[in-house]
DNA sequence: ATCCTCCCCTAC
DNA sequence: TAAGGTAGGGGAGGAT
């Protein structure tokens, strides 16, 4: 029953691999300390002809490696192949199962190589560093063999419906969701994916600015000095009480291309994916499918669709210079349409990085002068420019002349600037600014400037809702003047109608919104979705299903309700489409369930979604596109504050120990109190089980325990069940309830369990348990010590999903340990962990903070996800080992 | 009334 | 060839 710690092993704890990459850190910290508007400068070119791509989360992060990179020559890659260059290292820690297909034969490196290396100040090799030892270099490109290879090379999940149906496809891919590669290559490819991407992230960037700001704005600061010195004229006092400014990069995408090709200037230019203005000659009949299309539109004004023909191109232009809207393009538009009213447009490429790039600093920039932003898009936000103005003492116009000259220096883009009482006027002033300009619609001149302005101008209003104004006699905003607002309601609702006839006379109620919180979280594809059978469609999903899981774990949420949205080819649509691979004409079918429990896996929303969809009773032939949405999100528990809420649900109760602080303070008085009676758990994630057949009498035990002086308040549900209980809890009665808990909690059985019925415990973590606990389990289960005695003499692993993408038979191997360090707390197999915990308290070692705070997160999760047994006999081990 | 689900619409 | 995503506001109509 002994379970000393093992002396010596793994003494490179996580502590200790901290410490390396803080020492190394340290080194390097005012390399990445700075924010990514300041140019890093260049330190050496170690890495000259290194194009790394980070996936996932690395230590350092992404950020921090891309600055490394350009401060010592190398390229960092958004994608792969970025710009035709191709990607020479991938660098990762933790490469889940649905990337691991997509590398090719590019090397997965761990990101020490680089922090190695820049300490050393040469190239290191980097097979010394690389995530899978046994990757070969000289793999050929990804085809079907490769998978198959890289099935038995990469640890995954056997379990995983994935693999067992790749094993099972033909040995042709063609570039369709079937192919593993495609998510990545649509993604990487997709205009509008990085609009919304880039969106979300800039909400999140003013949300942490404003969070972390020491209320200090050195822009503004120099830009009140500099007033003083050159003598702007000052104005007496604002026109409104608040002044709004609204700035928008002029045709952002093509404006971020031309930086580097001003050669290109003063062209009609169009970012397309389209290089030569043609497609496939042999593609299908088009004319069915724009009839179809036609067919289908309300009635009202067509859109341009003569443009098509069977040959040209039906590439997207995402963005297209002002010469090229003079001759009639349109964002949008294809550029087979485009070519033929403007055959001087000049298609160049996507540059994703460029994009993000310039937004970062277009957002660092204003957040020198106030945070009082709120983000819209990548390239455009609002801004309460009222202090500003008032501060410094200038004009609107002089703000604006000084802050888009600023913003044309640092990105090389031009931008416009509107400025208006409130959102709508200073929105409707900068449509007046473009391009490169800027305007302010003053109070005086609003009406004015309303009554001519045309309805389709206001933002809201888009195609559907103008075909119903025009259907109503309206053009103008002056035309709404005349009309009652119960006449806009029959036909737009009430809020839409109130919203319209508001803003028609200027008026725009609603205030910026600093604070961005996300109400919903989805991944789609609408494109080359193309399934032979179920099988292939459920691969997809499941990919799918991963893809929503890591959006929603990177924004710390979980979900309640999924929602799965298909296209369907729609009656008569041709099966082969007009555009290559695109969806065609459709229907759209959407399906949600609000469910019991907490969607925080991406398992289970892969079994959700996979229900939904089997429910819609889909012809996988006709499916054209497939989207999972989440929503109901909460907050998962902040990591810092994690470990606190996890001891207030798990109070120790033990004497002294009540507190974070004191769970880790080794004084020798703490040491003698350690008598351990019981865990108290007071559950208060009543719907985050993953066990939908938890009982709910059992879901919350919460016990009262007597703990040297203190003594905690209690309500239970055991009292409910009509359990004798006092205000003091016996061990006896303590030990059921936590019995009780291993029964009804089980979620999958573990490898070594044993049955009584319906009831089934984990031997391993019976081994965990106290003694006197231990005996009373045994007892009620029947079990022989022998049981125990024999569980003693093997290594104990117990089987939860937290271990089960550890390969075992990497334990041996010294660098896939350290490997594992890096990934946290929840990749490391049970044993790493229990050395790690010893370690901090033999070695009376006051852990990290972030370390504590990591624990904590991992404890927390555990609990969320009812993995209790794994979590009672690691927090056991917390007291054991201090005895 | 108020909520929920399933849409539709809009914006970038 | 081509990369037709994503979040949020809101309405209709049924459930409570």
């Amino acid at each position: 029953m002994s379970r000393k710690p093992r002396k010596n092993e793994e003494d490179n704890g996580f502590a200790a691999w901290g410490g390396y990459m803080e020492a190394k850190k340290a080194k390097l910290a005012e390399q990445f300390s700075k924010v990514t508007v300041e140019l890093t400068n260049k330190k050496s070119d170690i890495f000259n002809g290194i194009a790394i791509l980070v996936n996932g989360y690395t230590k350092p992060g992404a950020d921090e490696l891309k600055i490394f990179m350009a401060a010592h020559g190398g390229n960092y890659h958004l994608y792969q192949n970025q710009g035709g260059c191709p990607t020479t290292h991938i660098i990762a820690t933790n490469l889940p199962n649905v990337k691991i297909n997509q590398l090719g034969n590019i090397p997965v490196v761990r990101p020490e190589w680089i922090v190695d290396s820049i300490s050393a100040n040469k190239l290191l090799d980097f097979k010394k560093y690389l995530l899978y030892t046994n990757q070969s270099r000289t793999q050929p490109k990804l085809n079907f063999t490769v998978i198959e290879k890289d099935k038995n090379t990469f640890p995954t999940n056997e379990k995983s419906e994935v693999n067992k149906i790749l094993a099972e496809q033909p040995q042709k891919y063609a570039k369709t969701a079937t192919d593993p590669q495609f998510l990545s290559d649509f993604y990487n490819n997709s205009r509008l994916h990085l609009i919304s991407t880039l969106g979300a992230e800039f909400k999140q960037l003013v949300n942490k600015l404003r969070e972390e700001s020491n209320s200090e704005f050195p822009g503004l600061e120099k830009l009140i000095r500099s007033k003083t010195e050159t003598g702007f004229n000052s104005e007496k006092s604002l026109k409104s009480d608040k002044i709004i400014m609204h700035i928008d990069m002029d045709c952002f995408f093509v404006s971020v291309g031309l930086r580097n090709r001003p050669e290109l200037r003063g062209k009609p230019i169009a970012v397309t994916h389209s290089k030569s203005g043609k497609s496939n000659p042999n593609g299908p009949n088009r004319q069915a499918e724009v009839d179809l299309y036609v067919k289908r539109l309300p009635e009202g004004p067509l859109p341009k669709l003569n443009l098509i023909d069977e040959t040209s191109s039906m590439a997207e232009i995402a963005s297209c210079s002002y010469e090229a809207r003079q001759c009639g393009v349109r964002n949008g538009m294809f550029m087979g349409s485009a070519l033929k009213i403007c055959p001087n447009l000049v298609p160049i490429p996507y540059d994703f990085e460029g994009y993000k790039d310039v937004s970062s600093v277009l957002y660092h920039t204003i957040a020198e002068y106030t945070l009082d932003i709120e983000a819209v898009s990548c390239d455009e936000m609002y801004v309460d420019v009222t202090k500003i103005l008032k501060k410094s003492s200038i004009t609107v116009s002089e703000w604006a002349s000084h802050i888009r000259h600023e913003i044309m220096e640092r990105t090389g883009c031009p931008c416009s600037t509107g400025f208006g009482a409130n959102r709508l006027q200073a929105r409707l002033a900068t449509k007046k600014a473009k391009p490169n300009g800027q305007y302010y619609l003053e109070p005086e001149d609003v009406d004015n400037y309303m009554y001519e302005l045309p309805l389709e101008d206001l933002p809201g209003v888009g195609y559907a809702t103008i075909v119903k104004l025009h259907n109503l006699g309206l053009k103008t905003c002056g035309d709404l003047y005349d009309i009652s607002l119960s006449t806009l309601k029959n036909e737009l609702g009430q809020k839409n109608s109130e919203m319209i006839y508001d803003q028609a006379r200027g008026i725009d109620k609603k205030s910026l919104n600093y604070e961005h919180e996300r109400k919903s979280v989805s991944a789609d594809v609408n494109y080359g979705i193309r399934f032979k059978n179920h099988s292939e469609a459920l691969v997809f999903l499941e990919s799918l299903s991963k893809e929503v899981y890591s959006r929603l774990s990177e924004i710390k949420m979980k979900a309640k309700t999924i929602t799965l949205k298909l296209l369907i080819r729609a009656e008569g649509a041709p099966k082969e489409t007009a555009k290559y691979l695109g969806c065609g004409v459709c229907d759209a079918i959407n399906k949600s369930i609000t469910t019991s429990y907490y969607l925080e896996n991406p398992q289970h929303i892969f079994k959700e979604a996979k229900n939904l969809y089997e429910r819609l009773g889909i012809v996988p032939d006709d499916l054209r596109g497939v989207g999972i949405q989440l929503s109901k999100l909460e907050k998962i528990s902040r990591t810092n504050k994690a470990l606190a809420k996890f001891l207030n649900q798990v109070s120790i109760v033990e004497s002294n120990i009540t507190t974070r602080n004191e769970l880790f303070d080794n004084n020798d008085e703490n040491r003698q109190n350690n008598n351990v009676k019981i865990l108290n758990i007071e559950n208060k994630n009543k719907n985050t089980g993953v066990n939908n057949n938890l009982n709910s009498t059992d879901e919350t035990i919460k016990q009262e325990i007597k703990s040297g002086s203190k003594q905690e308040k209690v309500t239970s549900t055991a009292s409910k069940r009509g359990r004798s209980r006092g205000n003091k809890t016996t061990l006896t009665k303590s030990t059921s309830n936590l019995t009780n808990y291993f029964k009804h909690t089980k979620n999958e059985p573990s490898t070594k369990e044993f049955k009584s019925g319906n009831n089934s415990i984990d031997l391993n973590v019976l081994k965990e348990l106290p003694k006197d606990i231990q005996k009373e389990i045994m007892e009620e289960y029947n079990l022989s010590e022998k049981v125990l005695d024999k569980l003693e003499s093997k290594p104990s692993s117990v089987a939860t999903n937290v271990e089960k993408n550890v390969d075992t038979k990497d334990n041996k191997n010294n660098e896939n340990k350290e490997v594992k360090k890096k990934k946290g707390f929840a990749a490391l197999t049970k044993e790493e962990l229990k050395t790690l915990l010893k370690n901090w308290i033999r070695n009376q070692e006051i852990p990290k903070e972030k370390d504590i705070d990591m624990l904590g997160a991992f404890f927390t999760k555990l609990v969320e996800e009812r993995k209790l047994e794994y979590l009672f006999s690691m927090v056991n081990l917390l007291y054991r080992y201090r005895l």
